[in-house]
DNA sequence: TCAACAGTTTAGAATGATTCTAGGGATGAA
DNA sequence: TTCATCCCTAGAATCATTCTAAACTGTTGA
């Protein structure tokens, strides 16, 4: 079995990174882990995922594909992008970078952390460390 | 009446800058421009400012607040920030700058435009102009 | 001054995203 | 296998926001 390429075992590295979060792999949670965490990164909303695995084949309440993007965001995972009001982005790269929002087609587009320079930020409010510095680049034609 | 202090010809300012922006000064729109534009710059919700004017006596649909929000920041006399998925902050002030958002209070505060940096910043992609860049430096306890 | 049109406001219904609820189901430790 | 615990689900509920249709107001021109 060590010829079988890594769709003959689906399974084996969504699980333990569901496990080192500290969550249950279960049937729906490693669904969509599948879905999010392999292949490119992505920014998805509940929506989009919940259309993603029914197109997929795999039956997950709406209700759960919120409460596992919440999980997978507290838990590193993941992380929430606001650009809008009135809807959640997703966002499967956790590392370092920034993001364009294209006004137009609603969606958003990834700028490597090293293409931007944010300096000279003022120190945080007395009592306050920062959580994150967001930088979103409003596009459009 | 030329020693009159301004809150006894509380509407000369506020009307000529809702003709400027080719707004029909009417009561209400009056009424919220006075409560936003006098005064410091603030951040307020459509909630916000439905309670203030209740509060002030105005009588104020919530329909009203939204449409006179969205005109005002259609005419280039605020801004919308959007930090948190589900509520919108409007900005009375639009010039350079940026914002602290304290994620544990859901309150936004200034960050004057000399005191962020932002270099480096990739070329829009093709086709498309920057609108604007925001930078939310988001801080907690 | 006043009619009359266009722009405004309004209450309430409608929408859309998200969260909650309660009950049945799955998971993992022993 | 058992059982306590954690999960999932359908559907109701909530919240901010937008829409609708009808009533009202500001402005303009006679």
């Amino acid at each position: 079995m060590t010829e079988n390429p890594s769709h003959n075992r689906p399974y084996s590295g969504v699980i333990a990174r569901l496990k080192g979060a500290g969550l249950r792999p279960t049937r729906q949670r490693i669904a969509l882990a599948k879905l999010l965490f392999e292949g490119e990164n992505r920014h998805v909303t509940a929506e989009d995922l919940h259309g993603e695995a029914r197109a997929a084949g795999v039956s997950v309440s709406l209700a759960t594909i919120y409460n596992s993007l919440h999980q997978f965001t507290d838990a590193g995972l993941m992380r929430e992008v606001v650009v809008e009001a009135g809807r959640s982005y997703f966002d499967t790269n956790t590392g370092d970078h920034h993001h364009f929002f294209h006004e137009d087609t609603g969606s958003l587009e990834d700028i490597p952390g090293d293409q931007i320079n944010v300096s000279e930020l003022p120190a945080a409010p007395a009592g306050k460390s920062v959580q994150r510095v967001d930088v979103i680049v409003r596009v459009s034609a």
